[in-house]
RNA sequence: GGACGGGUAGCUCAGUUGGUUAGAGCAACUGGUUUACACCCAGUAGGUCGUGGGUUCGAGUCCCUCUCCGUCCACCA
């Protein structure tokens, strides 16, 4: 079947619709389906190009580029928050006439893709990467990406990003590595890059260093092990030192043991020697400031070739570097003989097994202490001495400036404390990498030189560019590539053309760059968002040593950087494959719909913290769906659709002097919820914006206006298309303010309710704002009061039925008290009175008494429940006793508050008048419910 | 150790510069097929706004103390 057949479809073009009531057709579902309606329409907008890009003079441009995903990885929650906050800010400035860019695109993750094809290979034909050779085996990962490379974008598609899928981009692309060797050039002319051997971070699984913020601190239980390491020359007063360590295995390492040089117990050792049990060797008593008297024993043994504190107390005293463990985490023979090749946890238990089988290990006791991880590989990172490269950050004055002055905005602001805190202690970057799968750093040694002979200013040893040597079979090229942040960095300029935009190019970057909005999660402030920051302003434009707020403007990458949580279970773990706490979004919009998951996840999305996922809390995305879809379908049922093919149009059935209170109400309602929902966009707080689209639509205009408008739809002609009319203008405007949520079903609305008979899709047509909404209506604001009470006496009237179990009635009398303009208003709303409270009728008190009737008391006045036969008087006046001794209380505060001079004299007078009003209504409420009361007797 | 965020109804959270009687969704309970929607409608109940103090005519909101939770950064072997 068609799902076009449905009935909105139907009506829609049917322009004889009164003779066809569509709604017996068995086709319509009354539930909406979204299945069918978001492949249509998706499919739709990619063959009408509506996600094209296009630099047009004449429209403001918008720009955002999506943060990279895995090129290999599958969508996971985090990526549907992520991009549907993106596709709302995208859509929404279609709607506001932007010229729009959202960029998509997917990173080559070095490290991620590597080991998994690493793995692969090993599972299925038991080789490692060393048995193909770097070329083969970066085919097989090339290969790899081939199959399962873009699947997550594919997933994109399903949640209905409306990226610009023709420029989609790859870190790896040769343009795009164009782009990367040529910041490294730069950077390295620049005097940015260097090459040194240092102490890094070293992942054994992965065989590579990672840069700190690579290295994640986690608590582990250990233990504390203390030994003694006999003095060459005993004396009187002792015959050892003591020493404790967490990691007895480097011992084999330890080329000294350190004490601090103003330690009382021990000073008088410094320069004198002590054994390394094993292998057995004299190690000098070093005094150094590092170590900390209070801690341990006080003695510290010195591993410089394993430890980073060790290295610089070894730098500073001329120790030896011994290294024990090699790159995979394994000890070597200088470690010993019954030690080669042991894995370092198996050497940890050796070793102290040893230590106390010569009776040296004193003590072992239980520790926690925080391990660096590496975040890849998930083991124990090794501190590691080796040659790397080294970036140093460019221009992080500038960097912070952006930031302090507002050039570029953190929303919610306070992530720009984070962001500044980072840059201040930064340290240099390590961007080199022991892998194959990345970019080759663009360095080339010339041949016969060994590296140590090597002088990095001499163009004869060493040669940078990203073209190579015109002679490069006397070259030999760098076997690292570089990290993959050292790559991503770049996407915002080099997506858009830099470093040599052709013509085209060119204009796409003087008009979309600097971007608009980063979207993401606050994980990557350090890898990517500030490293962006920096690479834009060193490299966007001429070398320069510093710049003025003017180039800062022009040089960043992006002037909004919206930051959102990230999405965790409904406990408030991390989402992860080993917990199967991870949903797959694929079966939620199986369940919900797009529409729905993407309603639902911004629903619960608060800007800023973690987000705690649940199904549960995504249903009322699927329900809202639902609502608008039946809210349509009724307003089809209602009456003849005319011509909605622009806001002029319908605005032009309205006949002003039909509108009733009620459709002044919805139309003060709809103005303040347009102007509600462009301030969350203008300021960035996206929490409200579906809380208010719901509030607004299900709340007033489905419970209340058409709930209202049933009466009325069976009156007069001209009333009753005024108020069609009405209807209409509403809920174009909720369509266009739902869009950027909720597109599929928007968009099938828009065409079924015939808005889009003249374009197309809902994006070409402009959103009106507050004023325009309204165009020449004069809307009555004091409308909104008359209603507002009108509200409470029906709530009161139904809560009245409820209390009696009545609810399901609908011949109960009720009776009101009002004289005045209270009964007048109550009078003029008899029809709408009893439509909406289920009443058989209301009627003027009058001569009837009111005496042991069930009463309630409302804005307009005191009304009473026709049930003096069955009452139970005492549960009546329980009930109002209860209710008078609140209002007593209120009374009294309100008294209060208003006899104090202090209040009047200092409150602003709007607050005073406010109070006056409040106790006044609140009396009268008090002296009404005591006089119901009473008359119960 | 430093910084940041948070503690409001059973749960998840709103609550704008201090100003009427602190709200919503979900869950619970009661009743309901009334011209769309049970993915629905009507109603009920549920809160000393973490603790203690202060400023103020007035504090969930501002200041201070303490406490608990979370996150990030830096970490003593």
């Amino acid at each position: 079947m068609d799902y076009r057949l449905s009935g909105l479809k139907a009506a829609a073009e049917g322009a004889v619709w009164a003779a066809f009531p569509f709604f017996v057709m068995s086709e319509i579902a009354k539930a909406y389906e979204p299945k069918e309606v978001e492949a249509y329409w998706y499919k739709q907008w990619l063959e009408a190009g509506c996600f094209k890009a296009v630099v047009d003079s004449e429209s403001e441009p918008y720009a955002i580029m999506i943060p990279p995903p895995n090129v290999t990885g599958m969508l996971h929650m985090g990526h549907v928050l992520d991009n549907t906050l993106q596709d709302i800010f995208v859509r929404r400035a279609r709607l506001e006439g932007k010229s729009v860019l959202w960029q998509p695109g997917t990173d080559h993750a070095g490290i991620a893709t590597q080991t998994k094809v690493e793995k692969q290979l090993r599972e299925s034909e038991e080789k490692t990467k060393y048995d193909l050779g770097r070329e083969a085996f970066l085919e097989k990962v090339w290969d790899f990406r081939e199959q399962s490379g873009g699947v997550i974008l594919n997933q994109l598609e399903k949640l209905g990003a409306s990226c610009d899928w023709d420029r989609t981009s790859f870190t790896l692309d040769s343009p795009y590595s164009k782009a990367v060797l040529t910041a490294f050039v730069r950077f390295y002319q620049r005097g940015y890059i260097y090459r040194g051997q240092r102490m890094v971070n070293w992942c054994p699984a992965t065989h590579t260093a990672i840069s700190d913020e690579e290295v994640n601190m986690k608590p582990q239980n250990g233990f504390f092990y203390k030994m003694r390491y006999e003095l060459v020359e005993a004396d009187s007063e002792r015959t050892h030192l003591e020493i404790s360590t967490t990691r007895p295995e480097t011992l084999m390492g330890d080329t000294a043991v350190a004490v601090h040089p103003e330690d009382e117990r021990f000073k008088h050792l410094i320069g004198k020697a002590v054994w390394r049990p094993f292998p057995k060797a004299e190690l000098p008593i070093i005094g150094d400031e590092y170590v900390d008297r209070e801690f341990g024993t006080g003695c510290l043994k010195v591993t410089p070739a394993h430890d980073k504190n060790d290295f610089e107390i070894g730098q500073r005293h001329g120790l030896e570097t011994i290294e024990v463990i090699d790159e995979s985490g394994k000890l070597n023979g200088l470690a010993g003989e019954e030690f080669d090749g042991m894995d370092r946890f198996e050497a940890r238990k050796k070793a102290a097994q040893k230590l106390e089988d010569m009776g040296l290990l004193i003590e072992r006791e239980p520790y926690e202490n925080t391990v660096g991880f590496s975040e890849r590989g998930d083991v124990p990172i090794e501190p590691r001495l080796s040659e790397q490269w080294f970036l140093k950050y460019p221009k992080v004055e500038e960097a912070k400036r952006a930031v302090e002055t507002g050039i570029i905005k953190f929303h919610p602001d306070r992530w720009k404390k984070t962001y500044l805190h980072w840059l201040n202690g930064i340290q240099d970057w390590c961007i080199s990498r022991q892998l194959w799968w990345g970019h080759r750093i663009p360095v080339w040694y010339k041949k016969g030189l060994e590296r140590s002979e090597l002088d990095f200013s001499n163009p004869e040893h060493v040669h940078v560019s990203v073209e190579g040597p015109l002679d490069p079979e006397n070259w030999e090229q760098e076997a690292d590539v570089l990290d993959t942040w050292a790559s991503s960095y770049l996407w915002p300029m080099a997506n858009l053309g830099w470093p040599d935009p052709d013509a085209d190019q060119q204009k796409e970057l003087d008009y979309w760059y600097p971007t608009s909005t980063l979207v993401t999660g606050f994980d990557i402030i350090f890898f990517w968002v500030a490293r962006m920051i920096m690479a834009g302003l060193e490299l966007f434009g001429e070398d320069k040593e510093s710049l003025t707020d003017e180039e800062i403007a022009e040089r960043i990458p992006f002037k909004n950087i919206f930051i959102h949580g990230l999405i965790r279970d409904e406990k408030g773990r991390k989402m992860s494959k080993s917990l199967g706490n991870s949903p797959d979004p694929l079966d939620l919009i199986e369940k919900f719909g797009a529409d729905g998951l993407r309603f639902g996840i911004c629903n619960i999305a608060p800007t800023g913290s973690d987000i705690l996922f649940s199904e549960e809390r995504i249903q009322i995305g699927r329900n809202f769906c639902n609502k608008l879809w039946n809210a349509s379908r009724f307003r089809q049922m209602s009456g003849p659709m005319s011509d909605n093919s622009s806001l002029e149009a319908i605005h032009a059935r309205i006949d002003p002097s039909l509108l009733d209170d009620y459709d002044h109400w919805i139309l003060a309602r709809l103005a303040g919820v347009t102007e509600d929902i462009e301030k969350c966009f203008s300021s960035y707080e996206l929490a409200p914006l579906t809380h208010q689209i719901y509030g607004f639509f299900w709340g007033d205009f489905c419970d209340w206006y058409v709930e209202a408008s049933k009466g009325k739809l069976k009156g007069s002609e001209a009333e009753r298309d005024n108020c069609l009319a009405i209807q209409d203008l509403v809920l174009r405007q909720v369509l266009q303010l739902a869009n950027p949520v909720i597109p599929h079903i928007t968009e099938e609305l828009w065409k079924g309710l015939g808005y889009g008979s003249s374009e197309p899709f809902i994006q070409n047509m402009k959103l009106a704002d507050a004023s325009r909404i309204l165009g020449v209506l004069a809307v009555d604001a004091s409308a909104v009061e008359r209603v507002a009470n009108l509200q409470e006496l029906i709530t009161q009237a139904r809560a009245l039925k409820a209390k009696y179990n009545l609810a399901s009635k609908r011949d109960v009398t009720v009776f009101f008290g009002a004289e005045g303009g209270a009964a007048q208003a109550v009078s003029d709303n008899i029809g709408l009175i009893q439509t909406l409270a289920g009443l058989g009728s209301i009627q003027a008190l009058g001569e009837n008494s009111a005496d042991r009737l069930p009463a309630a008391v409302t804005p307009l006045g005191p009304i009473y429940l026709d049930l003096s036969s069955s009452l139970d008087v005492e549960a009546e006046k329980a009930r109002l006793t209860k209710e008078l001794a609140k209002l007593e209380k209120q009374v009294a505060a309100g008294e209060g508050k208003l006899k104090n001079p202090k209040f009047v004299d200092s409150a602003p007078a709007q607050v005073v008048e406010g109070a006056r009003k409040q106790l006044a209504e609140t009396t009268e409420k008090r002296d009404e419910t005591k006089r119901i009361l009473e008359s119960l007797g």
